[in-house]
DNA sequence: CTAATTCCTTTCATTCATAAAGTCAAAATA
DNA sequence: TATTTTGACTTTATGAATGAAAGGAATTAG
């Protein structure tokens, strides 16, 4: 289905999305159009889902980056989900998990004080284990 | 530092980074060169890190996505970190985290067969606890 | 052996990016 | 108050990239 070139031109669109057709052609031994059509295809099948950018979230004012183990004392989870869903603005991801908790929620904050605030309203739902990002290995 | 209009354009490249300048100048109410040159300062400043792409992992293999624990015994952490960077291929992210673990590591698959040897393997320098990812609620 | 398919290249018209010059308003300075 | 400076924008024009179309080589199927 993908054969080497296709994944070469993935690694570099993953570098790089806004690289013109051309100079990703040359970086895979294909002509600009060869190099268009091929990521097309991509975009078809699915294998692409989208161009993205990488922002440094510090430099919006969002200092801290921590993990929330979520632990649902009732079944009934849908209040946690409507909380989230009215916090967007600080929840990076929502992953439902197995293993210890039921959730995994990934998130930003500016400062100690917005994240007490939203665990004090979070706390109202569920029980949660707090580690916060201290660095990426990667 | 940042404007409204910034923002829009973070928003708005966020969604699609390779849209056209002339595109997004409309969506945020800009000429082209004057949106160019927005984002060419967002990008000098390092707001904007770099373009990229989101792939289906599942599209190219990768059925399985999880996150796992790390507690080390001893102190000395190299040869945890010498695994994971033998291990790049599976691993996403590996986030040193404050709280229960010493690390965060978020980790995908093609199979249950590869996680178990990924799990041996990785049993010989720290202990962990396994989440599989079942769903993003985001 | 011929026809169809796939993947590529080349060519060309259209669109985009980018540099340069000019406009305007707000802020700073004398 | 008048003048200058600054910053952000628009307009214009040119060089470059995109994308559609046509054509060619290699592979597969009938």
């Amino acid at each position: 289905m993908l054969d080497t070139t296709d994944m070469l031109i993935l690694d570099e669109l993953s570098r790089n999305s806004r690289i013109t057709m051309k100079e990703l052609g040359e970086k895979v031994h294909l002509t600009g159009p060869a190099a268009s059509a091929r990521v097309a295809k991509l975009e078809d099948n699915g294998v692409i889902e989208g161009y993205s950018i990488n922002i440094d979230q510090i430099k919006l004012g969002f200092h801290i980056h921590a993990f929330l183990n979520i632990y649902t004392k009732s079944s009934y989870h849908q209040p946690y989900l409507s909380f989230t869903e009215k916090q967007k603005e600080y929840i990076i991801n929502n992953y439902k998990i197995s293993g210890d908790g039921c959730y995994l929620l990934e998130c930003r904050f500016p400062s100690n004080e917005l994240l007490d605030n939203f665990l004090i309203d979070l706390n109202k739902h569920v029980n949660y284990k707090l580690s916060m990002v201290i660095k990426n290995n990667k």
